[in-house]
DNA sequence: ACAATAGTGTCTGTGAGACAGTATCGA
DNA sequence: TCGATACTGTCTCACAGACACTATTGT
């Protein structure tokens, strides 16, 4: 068969070098929540070979016909039953060997929700999974897969960065929160205590006080607030 | 042939399913620097199908034995000759028609040098390479190859947020430079200008005085600094 | 009354913004 | 001397850190 050069045919067969072929593409999430005043990240344990019993990232192959976005989505779907939440590209990984089977880039996604969301029991899911502190799978005490480790390790770190001069804390919580508890979490990710005053006057700006209180505290009650009702017109 | 379920050989046939078969995955470089008071990126001008005769980004496919940062060094090495410079992954685009030919996805590097080590014209290359100004490839000026103005958009956005809070200003100079000149780059990335003042009062800890001085100026001349090389202990 | 938690007032220090002033070059 | 550029001193203001104080609950 005849060729012409510099023509779209002669593209497409360049591109079709094995070299090239069998590179996988998987979106990976770290789905991130605060249960028991401790970050933690949602793990299912492998039930198949490699890394058979040991603890790894939820994630899915990205299909030909969707984006890497929308193969994030339809995992957290998938795997957690979650719409509707905090979404963003965190980072790809993409070793040689991360993968002892085949070559597969992994393209992370960081998702950020309540506890309450996530509904990973229910499903059609055979796996266990279930939700583990980042500190036992960075410290060692989690048999990970893969390159997770790693992956959970950078997404702390960026949760860390991000949480001093964004509004990401709030991501953590449902519409309606107590200002304690908001503080205790941005301690946990920012990993240092902060005064409650400077915490205050930092937030108060962008919540709206909702007039109910939290009377389970058993001591004072604290008061709801939501999350930027108000934006300034 | 047999098949023991949950076996090895099984999972690696799953994943050679059609689907996952044509997808490719790419580096695409984001070789920013500063000339005549711009910022400017590195494009190539292609000469085939498609876009031919418009600007893309200079990229190359990620081959199975390397990392994703090894292809992105490589790419700079054949592309531009360039080593040891600062390189970072910036984002990485998966757009289902990103290109018309196959599923490419980019996964993108911003790398930042002073405009004397770019060896564009030099090399083995045939195309056609040339800095153009990023505001030119934003404002439309400039025919733009795939999603690659989607891409520079984001590397500028970046850009723009790090200078502020990061010492990246540093990376667009060589060893030595003045102060003026490294005000003015930064005032060029974080679009605003600054007072001396303040500008100096915030970098003058990080930087070390040569005693020599640039008279290329007619007026006074400025000083020559470098960038840390006292590290206090 | 008391312990515990929620919430406020205010002093201090740091660092950016603003601007006036001094220093050094060529012509 | 003059214009232009390099460089410095210092006032102001916003904001985070620090800490003492008041307020509201259950027991």
């Amino acid at each position: 068969m005849k060729k012409e050069p510099g023509s779209e045919r002669e593209y497409l067969e360049s591109y079709n070098h094995d070299q090239f072929k069998k590179m996988s593409v998987a979106t990976d999430l770290l789905i991130l929540t605060i249960e028991d005043d401790r970050l933690k990240v949602l793990m299912t344990k492998r039930s198949e070979y490699p890394f058979k019993g040991h603890w790894a990232l939820p994630g899915v192959f990205v299909g030909m016909e969707e984006t890497l976005e929308e193969a994030a989505v339809r995992g957290l779907k998938e795997e957690v039953n979650l719409e509707n939440i905090y979404l963003e590209q965190l980072y790809t990984f993409g070793g040689v060997n991360r993968d002892p089977r085949l070559r597969v880039i992994s393209v992370t996604y960081m998702a950020l929700t309540p506890p309450e969301k996530l509904d990973f029991k229910a499903g059609n899911r055979v796996t266990e999974a279930k939700l583990i502190p980042v500190e036992e799978v960075i410290g060692g005490e989690i048999e990970t897969a893969f390159d997770h480790r790693e992956i959970i390790r950078y997404a702390k770190w960026r949760l860390k960065n991000k949480v001093e001069y964004t509004d990401i804390v709030f991501h953590f919580f449902p519409d309606m929160f107590t200002l304690p508890k908001l503080q205790k979490a941005y301690e946990i990710i920012a990993e240092k205590k902060v005064y409650k005053t400077n915490f205050r006057k930092k937030f108060m700006p962008v919540v709206t006080d909702t007039g109910l209180e939290d009377r389970s505290g058993g001591k004072r009650p604290s008061r709801y607030y939501c999350y930027r009702p108000e934006e300034k017109s």
